[in-house]
DNA sequence: TATTGAAATAACCATATGGTTATAATAATA
DNA sequence: TATTATTATAACCATATGGTTATTTCAATA
C-alpha cells in the first residue's frame, strides 16, 4: 500500500524524535528487544515502549514474540516509501492556478 | 556544511506537520511570500510566519526581501541532505558490542 | 499452581506545539 | 510626513509529547 500525505506526516512524527531515530538506526544493524534498547537509552522501560508503540503505528516497525521477548524490526519497505514519498512531494501548482483566477498571486518587478 | 543527527531530526521535526510539508511542496513549485500562503491554508498571517520560521530555522527554505514582501524558496540542496541522511542513518552496531559486553545481549534460540 | 521476568498500559507531570488576537516593525507611497 | 500594506513578534490557550512511577498482562518455569 502506498503513502498519502498524512500517513507520510506521521511516519515524519514517528521519525523526528532522536531516541526513536536512533532505534531506527539500530534495527538496521538488528532486530532487537525492548530490554536490550532500555540500556542502550538510560530512559524507563515504559519509555522505550511507548516509543516502539508510535514506530509501529507509523507501521515503522514489526513486533514478533519470541518466548518471553517482543523482537522489533525495521519495516525495510515503508522505510524506503517514506524516504521515497519525501524526496517525491505531491504537485500543488493548481493551488497557484487557484490564486491567479482569485487574483491573489503576488507577480514581483 | 553536512547534516549531524540533531540536525536531521530538527529538520525532520519541521517537516513533520502537514501545514509545513505542504509548503515545502508548495515552494517546489515556486518561491512565495506570506501573504500568497494566508489564503491557501486559511489561517491566520501569524501562524503561516511561525510555519515559515520553524523551516527557515531548520535552514529548509531562504528568505528574500522584495520590496513589502518577503518570498520564501526552497533550500533545495538542504532538503536533498535530509533525505539522503535519512536514508543513510549512522551505524549503531558498537552499541550492540557494548551490550555484548555487558552480558544483556538477549540471544533467542 | 505459584513465581519470575518481559513488555504494555494507566495515571500523572512539565514542556513543546500550533493555533489565536493584538501589536510592533518595515517598506512603499500619497 | 502620514498612511497603508506586509511581515514579525508577543502573549495567550488547548492539546500533544516524552518522560516518570505503579500496575497489569503474558509467557516461561520452579
Amino acid at each position: 500500500m502506498d503513502m498519502d500525505t498524512k500517513q507520510l506526516v506521521n511516519a515524519l512524527k514517528a521519525l523526528a524524535d532522536p531516541t526513536r531515530l536512533k532505534i531506527i538506526a539500530l534495527l538496521n544493524t538488528r532486530s532487537c528487544c525492548v530490554c536490550e534498547l532500555v540500556p542502550i537509552f538510560g530512559i524507563s522501560q515504559p519509555a522505550v515502549s511507548k516509543h516502539l508503540s508510535r514506530l509501529k503505528s507509523a507501521d515503522l516497525v514489526i513486533e514478533t514474540r519470541k518466548g518471553q521477548w517482543v523482537f522489533y524490526s525495521i519495516n525495510q519497505e515503508r522505510y524506503e516509501q517514506v524516504c521515497h514519498a519525501l524526496g517525491n512531494l505531491p504537485d500543488y501548482s493548481h493551488e497557484f492556478e487557484k490564486l491567479g483566477e482569485q487574483g491573489l498571486l503576488v507577480t514581483c518587478e
